[in-house]
DNA sequence: GAAGATTGATGAATCAATCTTT
DNA sequence: AAAGATTGATTCATCAATCTTC
């Protein structure tokens, strides 16, 4: 592997052994066994999401994305009328008011969409998706599908496990109300 | 549940739905659903690293700690000598090079560890845990401890499934050989 | 006063470019 | 030339404070 592909996937030589396991088996030895599984699944929740967030910016950087701003494209894209109040996309895509703020600058700026204004409300503020915008969405999301949204080695069982395990904190964390297996 | 106690959780109101269950609805009619276990585990990957954040943020706070801070703080703490080069403990941590510098300019500044020459090799620096990192890491580790590292409602299998899975994107990255279980 | 969005601040991550030392 | 660390720039995340509109 030469030094160019590496910088590709991580700034440094490869360890000979696994960071995590082995502040695993530190960690039992003073504090005890007790919070080892808790300590090392978050480690490697931080470790792989910057990871996977690393191949989505190469998959997306041919079309001048980063992955929040796709995520926030395709919430456009994917709406009725192609049109959504900044709160309700903060609402959706869960993040702070001025995240949306940045996000949408972002986009505005690649003329991916506009800003515009609230018919009856004037405080709420509309991004409407351009015609640039839904071609950039589609191209990217072909790309993003091909790749398996850089999910590899993972499989179709693997990939729900995960979604399934993590539902499980997201819902305690109060993002939503529990309705949909009752 | 009063808005201050919300915001600590969450910024905006719960939805009355799963926010990645209805995106992976919406996805499949127009993409098909071959992607769909892959966009669903990124997202929720995604949104999970950031309520774990937060949790662990809470939780560390009054020691004047972030979690990567705290991470880089307990890599020396750990360490034989408590003084480790910054080049070995981004290789450990797995950040840039940039990220170290700034992670050890934080702590320093707190006065939980102090930049030191390295003996034989000029170009290396050292960061060397003071007496006040010790106990402020010991302080801080009881107390992340004791919250499970904010992973509830995650039981002790639940958290091994998360890390095993995990692992297997880590290996695919080129982060460490895996040779433990040949 | 509350809701919606923005600005200004800080922390973390990356990359590119620079500087010293080997 | 290569290794190690730093500085400067960009993006995303948060919070606090502000501003307009309801």
């Amino acid at each position: 592997m030469t030094a160019e592909s590496r910088s590709l996937r991580s700034a440094h030589k490869p360890l000979a052994f696994d960071p995590i396991a082995e502040a695993g088996r530190q960690w039992a030895t003073r504090w005890g066994e007790t919070a080892v599984p808790a300590m090392m699944a978050v480690t490697s929740v931080m470790r792989v999401q910057q990871i996977l967030m690393s191949r989505l910016h190469q998959l997306l950087k041919p079309f001048g994305l980063t992955f929040p701003r796709y995520e926030a494209l395709m919430l456009l894209y994917m709406s009725r009328s192609g049109a959504l109040p900044l709160g309700k996309m903060g609402a959706r895509l869960q993040v702070h008011p001025t995240s949306v703020t940045n996000l949408i600058d972002g986009l505005e700026r690649g003329g991916l969409l506009r800003r515009e204004q609230h018919a009856s409300d004037r405080r709420k503020t509309l991004a409407a998706i351009t015609k640039d915008g839904r071609e950039v969405a589609e191209a990217a999301t072909l790309v993003l599908n091909e790749a398996g949204f850089g999910t590899e080695p993972l499989g179709e069982h693997d990939a729900e496990l995960l979604t399934t395990t993590l539902r499980s904190v997201r819902v305690h964390n109060g993002d939503f109300v529990d309705n949909e297996d009752v």
